[in-house]
DNA sequence: ATTTTTGTTGACTGTTGAGTCAATCAAAAG
DNA sequence: CTTTTGATTGACTCAACAGTCAACAAAAAT
């Protein structure tokens, strides 16, 4: 079985399935041989490919922003107007890919993780950063005048719906996450014009 | 020294501890040691105490839950229009107490504990039983016809901010969590009235 | 004065889990 | 056919830590 190029594939394995033991456990209370147990290798073949634990949990948080910020971009590129390219980001958020039981879960210990490692706390900044930068675009073309509170506060219900449903545990109901944050939005908007 | 009576002090001691320690560490990965080192006793008196870890991180949560319980009840007393009431509420969750950054990052410690024991979570869900009643009284008399929503909404703001706080480290600027919350409520209301 | 109760410690135990390492296997290269 | 290289394992080491326990200290009760 021993075959070349199997790196690659071991890693996007053990990337999937500490999310999934993240998501499972709730924390990141998961041991290194739970997750190369549910990846189907060895513990020593994780720390082959990753070094150390703390690496895969980084591994694995880079691996949801990348998904994030891909469907993000896509999502921006089919939009039009200032609203549509709103409506993406939010709608991103809130996507069959990103909003999965497991993967909600894991942001939430990825935010513990970022309260103790540099490397976690430098990845979520960016993706703050970027998150802000794209309603901040939106939003100016807007011209709203408060653009930068409302982009706060858009962000901050993200999170706050994304935690909230982190505790329920029931299926997420996606659609009206959505419209939570689209209510928030039109209000804003109106109310500033 | 061994004078009758020393359990409350020991107790709320060590609670205190605990929750310093898990704002401090940024996650549940304190030992029973650190924080008995902390509140100035040894691991065994911790143990002899609680009985377990678990029962430790309880105590502690029940804590802050109780502070910020009476907290709130203590300012709805003063209010008298609904919409003092939902300032109030807004207030005291910002209040120099609550959010000390210790206690915003156990905040978010607790939600990962909640997780994880049912114990947690039962303590979180009365929490948001709560404050959902608190604010669903103020909005029904001010007549808001989308009231579930707006609550909803107002909860989750709370809890961004709270996350997005405990990220962040820097002083914490509950001025700005206010007025972002009450802008949005002052926005909710007048797009519906 | 002695007994009981309450507070308190620190050493000890058992377990768990991260990270290491030598050895193995099979394909690829020469 | 032999050598090299990448993939892979599982046993092993070592440290950390939760929880236990026997023993001690001082006040309170008798």
């Amino acid at each position: 079985m021993p075959k070349v190029g199997m790196e690659p594939m071991r890693r996007s394995a053990l990337v999937e399935a500490t999310i999934s033991e993240i998501g499972r456990a709730g924390s990141l209370d998961v041991t290194v041989s739970q997750i190369a147990k549910k990846a189907g290798v060895s513990s020593g073949l994780a720390h082959h490919y990753f070094g150390s634990k703390d690496q895969i949990f980084l591994a694995a948080m880079r691996h949801i922003l990348v998904v994030f910020g891909a469907e993000v971009r896509g999502a921006l590129l089919m939009a039009e107007t200032p609203n549509d390219r709103l409506q993406a980001i939010i709608r991103s958020c809130f996507s069959a890919q990103n909003f999965r039981p497991e993967v909600v879960s894991a942001w939430l210990s990825f935010y513990v993780l970022a309260q103790q490692s540099d490397d976690a706390k430098r990845l979520l900044r960016i993706y703050h950063l970027r998150l802000k930068s794209n309603l901040m675009y939106a939003l100016k073309q807007l011209k709203a005048n408060n653009d930068e509170e409302i982009a706060d506060t858009i962000a901050a219900l993200i999170d706050g719906v994304y935690i909230r449903q982190a505790l329920q545990r029931d299926e997420a109901n996606a659609q009206r996450a959505v419209s939570l944050i689209s209510t928030y939005v039109k209000d804003a908007l109106e109310g500033q014009t």
